[in-house]
DNA sequence: GCAATATTTAGATATTTGTCTAAATATATA
DNA sequence: TATATATTTAGACAAATATCTAAATATTGC
């Protein structure tokens, strides 16, 4: 996982709401793009962070582009955080 | 929890990396410090920045201001990410 | 109280980032 | 093939941010 492209992307309160926009199922960009008053390329600009940071796959279907979660890094990114914290059993975090 | 103060602090490596060395316990800005390439009042910024988030709690010691980890939050935040992404009995993250 | 040590605050600067407009690319359809 | 629709790319710009130096504040010990 790429650490670093993981929090930057969601360190923007667009691109959360974009991926929770995503939670129901795969939108074309246009769909995602109804629910915020940006203009198609900087949704457009978002897209790419999420995509750098593996967060969205992206599929063409005929005109439009589908996107949709990768949950796999959402996974990846939970336990990094369980892991960055001491608990019970895991004092100092792991590794 | 602030949610976009916490995703902000968790967006710069530093921090990150401070986070990490507090996992073995309290330390003082000085002894964090030690580990890194950047003046006191560089440190000092991000000290701000990850106790705005409420990451990290501070005491004060004598001369020295000594630093913890609020595992409180991090467990929030872990939660936060379990919740944004669609799982197995929880198709659309929840709420 | 004064000097030394630890940390923060203030202000400046360079880089990064989110946004926009305008133009380019890709697909569908008449 | 021409036109309309969907999306991205390029380039510009303002706001946010990470860093620095210099100065201020807090505490300890002589």
């Amino acid at each position: 996982m790429k650490q670093q492209e993981v929090f930057k992307a969601m360190a923007d309160p667009t691109r959360r709401a974009i991926l929770k926009r995503l939670q129901s199922g795969a939108l074309s960009a246009g769909e995602i793009g109804e629910a915020f008053d940006i203009t198609p390329a900087s949704l457009s600009h978002h897209f790419n962070v999420l995509k750098q940071a593996d967060l969205v796959r992206t599929e063409r279907r005929g005109q439009y582009i589908v996107y949709s979660l990768n949950s796999t890094v959402f996974e990846d990114l939970a336990r990094m955080l369980m892991d960055l914290f001491p608990s019970k059993g895991n004092a100092g975090g792991k590794k």
